[in-house]
RNA sequence: GCGCUCGUAGCUCAGCUGGAUAGAGCACUGGUUUGCGGUACCAGAGGUCACAGGUUCGACUCCUGUCGGGCGCACCA
């Protein structure tokens, strides 16, 4: 819609034109400040030129009226063009604001280190992915989720030292010391037991074998994680393993000497690459004294094997405390010869909880964890997924769980699921076919109404610009607004039993369409009643 | 100390590449149809957009500085 009309003011006017929502909504459907800014080039007063515009357009197919206010210009569309593209987007629910791209993404999200279960905080990240994976796909794009399994280095050998520790303790009966850093949770129960099965209780008193019990329980924490992930609808498509990559490290250590003799240097018997040159702090070392290769010598590689798989862009979303890790990747693809600007790096940042007043920080290494598995099993995974989705993912987030188990309009979840439950509550009323909804005609539509529909056309609009701006919070948002509308209709409009009754029926079809696949791209599904339960928990 | 980031209503947050009177939800106060789910709707109150400069027709938005919070500054991942 959107689409449209600026592609039609760019044909006229030759050139891309700004088009906002008007302040109040008796302006018009779209507004364009375009005049302010010719006012410069012909040296003539804004509103003057605004007058000239309008008067210019005359009849048109898709403009019902076009007027010039205090130097704006407010569009208003025509009865014609909404009930057509309305009739449409029934017609084809399937395709409602889909586009064609064609770009290959790669998408990389998650990734946690496969030590224990996911906690609230990799929740963030997992659902911000995941939306945009779903945004990018309605879109059309050829985009492939990826979680990067790091099962190498210090915190798998962690990991294999934590379960003999915690087998020797509470199944051994033994007494033992705990090193300053550990892994603890219920999830080494399991683990415990399952290696019991597989290896024999022999191997807890074998520091030898823990490397061995740590290969054969990264599986056991993966299989966790993705079970976990499965409760929020999140999937992946593609997992690459870190310990997978370094058998090409020499290769691609070469590779980069080749784009530039400079790029990677021995120093203090150390191994380093030359990130400083490339924006970076310092410049890192990637192959310690005794050999062994850094994480970042992981990284290298396996952005370099990103990049030789050849998609048109590449997406990482890592935990905000990460960001200094960005300029040295970019390095590195840069020596890689490839361009760093085809690699974007988002980041999600903290979630602080609030129960009972009280926020908990947390953090993984140490003990006190908020499992993402418990939150869901608290809230539901709807909830947590919208409330994730609704904030910005890179900046702090702190809320209290207690908003999200309420069952009325506070909760904003339940307030548009309502929304959707209302509108087929009202379609099960009808005694009118789908046919005769169909074949009415959404025209002479009173002015909430009018608005009502616009709104609930503007989904393929959102849907575009949360994905290409990375702000996902825009479709929440929008759904929110588009729930407020409807129940605002609802309550003011009577509409079973009238003359408009297809009419208003086939408006509420196309606000249910919104809001189901508003929904479905933030992975949640819309609800067709509402249970009348009340909260159980209290 | 350096880098990144944030500072908008009592609270949690929006505010699109600068544009019309700075918004929403929660909480608070007061109302609502002898009708489709009142699990809803309406209204009220609530703001020095951290502060100070600058850029311009126009700044919450861009630039500089100050103050305050968070994060990072590994041969850990």
């Amino acid at each position: 819609m959107k689409q449209r009309v600026s592609s039609l003011l760019r044909e006229k006017f030759g050139r891309d034109v700004i088009l906002e929502k008007p302040k109040d909504r008796s302006f018009g459907h779209f507004a364009t400040p375009i005049a302010f800014s010719l006012a410069k080039e012909l040296r003539k007063s804004p509103i003057i030129i605004a007058e000239e515009l309008a008067s210019s357009f005359g009849d048109n197919e898709v403009f019902s009226c076009v007027e010039p206010v205090k130097g704006y210009l407010n569009f208003r569309l025509s009865e014609n063009f909404l009930n057509e593209y309305a009739l449409w987007a029934l017609e084809n629910q399937k395709d409602f604001a889909k586009q064609e791209k064609k770009e290959k993404i790669l998408l990389e999200f998650v990734s946690a280190n496969p030590t224990g279960p996911l906690h609230i905080g990799h929740a963030r990240g997992a659902v911000y992915g995941d939306t945009l994976y779903r945004l990018a796909k309605h879109l059309g794009f050829d985009i492939t989720a990826e979680y990067y399994v790091n099962d190498a280095g210090n915190q798998i050998d962690l990991l294999g030292l934590s379960i003999a520790l915690y087998a020797r303790e509470n199944i051994l009966g033994e007494n033992v010391e705990y090193p300053e850093s550990y892994y603890r949770g219920e999830y080494l129960e399991g683990l415990a037991n399952g290696a019991i099965e597989n290896f024999g209780k022999e191997i807890f008193n074998d520091e030898s074998r823990y490397k061995e019990l740590a290969l054969w329980a990264k599986d056991g924490v993966m299989e966790i994680i993705t079970k976990d992930l499965g409760n929020l609808n999140i999937f992946f498509d593609t997992f690459v393993n870190e310990s997978s990559l370094y058998k090409d490290w020499d290769r691609v250590m070469a590779k980069m000497v080749k784009t530039d003799k400079n790029a990677i240097y021995s120093k203090d018997d150390k191994i380093w690459i030359a990130s400083e040159a490339k924006g970076d702090d310092n410049d890192r070392v990637v192959v310690r004294e005794d050999g062994r290769p850094t994480y970042l010598a992981g990284d290298i590689v396996y952005h370099n094997q990103k990049f030789e798989r050849g998609y048109d862009y590449y997406i990482n979303i890592w935990g905000a405390d990460h960001h200094g890790y960005i300029p040295r990747v970019n390095a590195a693809v840069e020596y890689l010869g490839y361009d760093s600007n085809k690699l974007e790096t988002l980041l999600s940042q903290m979630v602080s909880l609030l129960k009972d007043g009280e926020p908990y920080k947390m953090s993984k290494r140490a003990g006190n964890v908020i499992l993402m598995s418990d939150i869901v099993d608290e809230i539901g995974a709807d909830a947590l997924r919208f409330i994730f989705a609704s904030k910005k993912s890179d900046t702090a987030l702190e809320f209290d769980l207690a908003e999200f188990k309420k069952q009325d309009s506070s909760n904003p979840i339940f307030y548009i699921q309502y929304a959707h439950a209302r509108i087929q509550t009202i379609l099960s009323k009808s005694e009118l076919t789908h046919e005769e909804i169909m074949s009415a005609s959404l025209i002479n539509l009173d002015e909430d109404a009018d608005i009502l529909m616009f709104d609930a056309l503007l989904l393929p609009e959102i849907v575009e610009d949360a994905f290409s701006s990375r702000q996902v919070q825009k479709l929440p948002d929008y759904l929110k607004a588009l729930a407020a509308s409807l129940h605002k209709f609802y309550y003011d409009c009577r509409i079973i039993g009238t003359d408009n009754e297809a009419k208003l029926l086939k408006l509420l079809l196309v606000v249910a369409l919104s809001l189901r696949v508003g929904l479905s791209l933030m992975g949640i599904t819309a609800k067709n009643y509402m249970s009348k339960e009340v909260d159980k928990e209290s």
